[in-house]
DNA sequence: AAAAATTAATTGCATATACAACTAATTTTT
DNA sequence: AAAAATTAGTTGTATATGCAATTAATTTTT
């Protein structure tokens, strides 16, 4: 049978695919060498927390256009490797408050200059402009795929 | 506590991130919409098998850019939805090929257009010329992080 | 031919993700 | 104040993913 989705190798999709699934194998892989025990997804979280430290659970899911539930598990991983605790709130006791800990500080700090030197090596050889171009396309696609996402689906 | 990694906003990182989760979420949501019963995920595998049908398991999986064990349990999913079919080989029982069936010929044909629409959605009102400089740089960061990664599963 | 090494696939354990259904707490209605 | 509706978070079930260890089959060594 031949390629009936040739074409689609001339969209932006699937080469976003690779160059995503690329990216997430090489950080853990870095942060693993450096010896950073965070994946990219305890990293975002602890990004978002020390912005905005003693969000609600459904607040800091929000942050990081998660669904709740993932949240609530990723917030039991990271709460058992001592990153972050809950803390139920006193006025309503179903809201749990996330807060980073002291030892979620740290590892946060330590990644500081290994993410620098992780982009660096990913986006070695390519211009500022190049970058900035990309930079504003993926904006393009995100504005496109999320702009009407409650009734994208039906109207096409 | 102030962003300790505010410099990351200026490079492609966290925006090939947003878009690529705006995307999955967009796909599988435009396909449900469409009643096309099929994951990204799943219809990359029949993609590959369309043309490349009959591989044993771990072929499909270098080909997938997959581990083997997630190629596995994609193939049991698989399976159990009759989209392919385990044939153990007759020359060396450790092998199992991996055929499409007709019923997963028949989804991929019904993809066809509807990932064609998804991706003019996806891709409006980005010139033919950002497209082509994405792809480009694109095509570039998976070079800078694939290079002695595993030798490089390249190509398609 | 028997032992050792290799190979293909699976299973155990772990992370990440999301929808649906649920529980418990709070707010709004009546 | 009691009933109804809403809200925050969790649990069940599902997909997808990968490393380490295992099993079973085959090939290579000795």
């Amino acid at each position: 049978m031949k390629d009936v989705l040739a074409d689609l190798e001339n969209t932006m999709l699937p080469w976003l695919g690779r160059a995503m699934k690329s990216i997430d194998f090489f950080v853990l892989d870095y942060f693993h060498a450096c010896g950073l025990e965070l994946t990219k997804t305890q990293l975002i979280i602890l990004r978002i927390l020390s912005k905005n430290d003693g969000q609600p659970q459904q607040n800091l899911a929000f942050l990081a256009k998660r669904d709740k539930t993932s949240l609530t598990r990723l917030i039991n991983t990271m709460e058992r490797k001592k990153l972050v605790t809950r803390v139920q709130s006193k006025d309503d006791k179903r809201i749990n408050h996330i807060y980073i800990t002291q030892n979620g500080q740290g590892l946060l700090k330590a990644a500081v200059p290994i993410v620098k030197k992780a982009v660096e090596e990913i986006q070695k050889g390519i211009t500022k402009e190049e970058i900035e171009q990309t930079i504003s396309v993926l904006k393009k696609i995100s504005k496109n795929v999320n702009a009407d996402e409650l009734t994208a689906p039906l109207n096409h």
